[in-house]
DNA sequence: CCCGTAATGTACGAACCAGTACGTTATTTG
DNA sequence: CAAATAACGTACTGGTTCGTACATTACGGG
């Protein structure tokens, strides 16, 4: 990409009137507050044009169209959760115990990053067509599946949890219970008027998917 | 359209050229296929019109707007599903079993609706705005959530089920990981390569929804 | 310090799409 | 059976929206 200069601080602003990393930067934050906010069909390229400081020139000088657009939103988004998760050591702990720091740590992920979870969910209405067209995304390990595999396998060992369950299954379930608390956040509170919101709610589901997987496990 | 030959088949229905009945109940049916195909504003009215007997001006002529379409779809795919839960009868049961007759029952059912899940997904990424314009559905009461109810009551009762879960919590872990098997059923297959519609593991999580659920409940 | 190129802005076009004006025909009802 | 009305079709429009042609300016290398 363009060469950065040498001893540019960046501290707040670069005072450099144009610079493509930052203005970059920007269209794809935008980007993906606009496409959160109103889906892939919904979001309006001149609409994210106008609440960035460029143009939509610029939009498609960097991302040639919309589409594209959005497959790069979407591996930017990934890219962080999948961060996060680098930083998981559990090793150490007891399987169980090492089971509710994960779940803990998925519900607190999922929690704080409501338009990554919109995001995941617009991509699954168009049948993850973007991932699909993405090298990056395609080929994208879990680092979270490494350290389930690892938990399990001590669990297991240790004549603790039961057999029949593999690592995916229980991420699926762990982020099944996450994710449906965000996304399906309106139909819910809508139709039975419970606010996913609500900080009390929160801390007990927060035990309850640690809970509910646990026992799970520990049940033969 | 070509014009209906005179000696066009009568399958089951009524010989009338014109029948508001038939026309309304077939542009609902193609709108909710289309919807749940591509969303809210993926889709297009005049695609809806072309997939049906009849043209854009009727969409038009009974249901004013693509908004109000889009609600009374809704509101035809939740009548659905409740009127499946009616027929759940479980009181005769012991609380465990009855959970997994209720587990068993969620799952197949988002199991065999997927276009069902695609729209209340859809819906969630609009912020339930259909919803809460719909009197029909706001105020619409959840059977499932009754029998679960007398569900945790009995199990409290007997001493079998833990007390710090309400019946709307159940039948969210229930809902989150049935949903979550078919809504996001794209983005895990091309990052992870599972096929959630491969029968040994709808088999699988069919068995797994109901054992968590259970073992979490009599977890004390 | 000047020149090539990367970065940016303006203005526009062509297709698309929700919604409608207006006209027509079937069906019912008195 | 005639008048009223419910059900339907055609053709169009006005605004929107993705994308681009063309012009321009900042910046870094030589």
């Amino acid at each position: 990409m363009a060469a950065p200069s040498s001893d540019e601080v960046a501290t707040s602003g670069s005072e450099r009137i144009r610079d493509a990393d930052r203005t970059r930067a920007e269209i794809l934050d935008t980007a993906a507050r606009e496409f959160a906010e109103k889906g892939f069909d919904g979001a309006r390229v001149d609409e994210i044009a106008a609440k960035t400081r460029t143009t939509k020139r610029m939009i498609y000088y960097y991302f040639t169209n919309k589409d594209q657009l959005f497959v790069e939103v979407l591996e930017r988004a990934y890219t962080v959760i999948r961060s996060l998760e680098q930083n998981l050591d559990v090793d150490h702990l007891d399987p169980a115990e090492a089971i509710r720091q994960l779940a803990g740590l998925t519900f607190d992920h999922h929690e704080s990053h409501p338009d990554f979870v919109r995001l995941v969910s617009i991509e699954n209405i168009h049948r993850a067509e973007h991932i699909a067209r993405s090298n990056a995304l395609s080929n994208l390990a879990n680092p979270a599946l490494d350290v389930l595999t690892r938990i399990l396998a001590r669990g297991r060992e240790a004549g603790q949890f039961r057999e029949d369950v593999d690592a995916l299954d229980v991420h699926m379930a762990i982020s099944a219970f996450c994710v449906f608390r965000t996304a399906n956040r309106y139909t819910f509170n809508a139709i039975f008027g419970r606010d996913m919101l609500d900080p009390a709610l929160r801390d007990h589901h927060r035990r309850m998917v640690a809970d509910m997987l646990v026992s799970y496990l520990t049940t033969r």
